[in-house]
RNA sequence: GCCCGGAUAGCUCAGGGGUAGAGCGCAGGACUGUGGAUCCUGUUGUCCCGGGUUCGAGUCCCGGUCCGGGCCCCA
């Protein structure tokens, strides 16, 4: 009987994680170079965390249990409400702003496909304290930033579901919610159903309104009684700071806690599942028995970005010392020697030499140090350049050298 | 929860009632001081599970499990 996997999780080789080490490495580079630090919290919270924002119905696709003690726990499914949790907990008391970042596996028990798993990586920041402009164009720009020095190819929509509840404000919170969910769906036959007269025409040309920050000047004229300018002063330092991007008036996002600026990132090539950013601010604190502070942050989809990010890594030089009968151990000596300047292998299944020859060929290693007895004699080693074939007898000073 | 498609060697897959196959990989050798080519040899199978039809089932039928893709959902 073999054993599987679980449903939805995967194994990584050694060539997925080199390349999604050095994503992370380059998320976790520009998030630091603002001033974000990284926080790390439990895999498992009481259930209650994620319930209390977001309802009882989630449970269903949450990772819940019940640990010996007979407490309700959970698979963190997500990592904003943790690491508000850890704010209340840890750092109510700490000067403002207070800027994190986390780079987490989290799980949710949902149907398997593309670009979705039951168990994924989420990499994020919460910017903690401020409910300016500035903080939203802070982490608009930090997302931005990390998806273009990664090279993906992908579409920034920036909206505001402040808008959204201004025109919804006369519905019931659940009609409103409601109308909400199909507005993030896009949703406009149901739309249509559920709405009449002059707030279906709203809600449908906003949903339609995605384009520059001009798109601003027109739903000014269909919703005069909102007040633009934070949206407005977001945009204006976005295009100064040249960061690409598109007004979007129809981004809900599913939760309800968030408050103002929205936005979300669209990538290609992953089939149904192409949101690879989402985020903006909101309102959790309080919920969990903290102070009523405003937040603002992203999270990123670390595996479909991994899947559509095609950047080379670079390799380290690799060596492998391929020894004679007899000269094993000599070779493990050389070997030793050679290690802080590159990758080395030697052999361990005493084979002859062209077999240790076609594995260095086969795990395509740069040189091959091969130890005999003639050169042994002479206090030299044979160096032989996989790549160019060329062989010489050398020193392993000089070899050393030659690795720099 | 729903729809579609899969499951046979380590991997990719063919075979659709009559002895279990190919390619690749892996290991050894041809070649005991030299890699990528070539050739030879070896290697592993509950043909997903259970039941049914049949003289006989990997193959056909029914049920189930698991996997993938798409809905639903998506914090």
């Amino acid at each position: 009987m073999k054993i599987e996997k679980p449903r939805g999780t995967r194994d990584f080789l050694p060539d997925d994680i080199e390349k999604r080490r050095e994503i992370e490495r380059i998320m976790r580079k520009i998030a630091e170079s603002y001033g974000y630090r990284e926080v790390l919290t439990p895999t498992f919270e009481h259930l209650d965390l994620f319930t209390i924002k977001s309802g009882e119905s989630i449970i269903e696709e949450i990772y819940a249990f019940k640990d010996k003690s007979g407490r309700d726990l959970a698979l963190r499914p997500e990592l904003t409400a943790p690491v508000m949790r850890l704010y209340v907990n840890e750092c109510m008391g700490i000067p403002k702003p207070i800027r994190f970042y986390y780079f987490a596996n989290c799980f949710r028990y949902e149907r398997p496909q593309k670009g979705r798993y039951r168990e994924f990586w989420q990499f994020g920041v919460e910017l903690i304290g401020s409910s300016s402009y500035l903080a939203d164009v802070e982490v608009i720009e930090l997302a931005y930033r990390i998806m273009d020095e990664l090279k993906l190819s992908f579409e920034m929509h920036v909206g505001h579901v402040g808008l959204l509840r201004h025109v919804l404000r006369d519905l019931s919170e659940d009609r409103a919610n409601k109308i909400m969910r199909l507005i993030d769906k896009r949703d406009l036959d149901a739309l249509d159903r559920y709405l009449d007269g002059d707030l279906r025409d709203k809600i449908h040309s906003l949903v339609d309104m995605v384009g520059k920050s001009d798109v601003l000047e027109d739903a000014k004229k269909i919703i005069p009684n909102f007040n633009f300018d934070h949206l407005e002063r977001v945009c204006r330092a976005l295009d100064d700071l040249e960061v690409d991007y598109k007004v979007n008036l129809g981004i809900a996002r599913g939760l309800e806690y968030y408050t103002g600026v929205v936005f979300e990132a669209y990538a290609e090539g992953l089939g149904a599942q192409n949101q690879i950013c989402g985020g903006g601010s909101y309102r959790l604190s309080h919920l969990f028995g903290g102070d009523d502070v405003p937040a603002t942050g992203f999270a990123l989809g670390f595996d479909r970005i991994a899947e559509i990010c095609d950047l080379d890594s670079k390799k380290p030089v690799r060596v492998v010392v391929v020894s004679f009968r007899g000269l094993e151990v000599e070779a493990l000596k050389i070997a030793d020697a050679i290690r802080s300047k590159a990758v080395v292998v030697t052999d361990v299944m005493e084979r002859s030499v062209k077999k240790q020859l076609s594995y260095a060929n086969d795990i395509s290693a740069d040189y091959a140090v091969i130890v005999g007895e003639k050169e042994l004699k002479e206090g030299k080693i044979a160096v032989k350049d996989l790549k160019t074939k060329e062989q010489r007898i050398t020193s392993l000073e000089e070899f050393l050298e030659t690795l720099g």
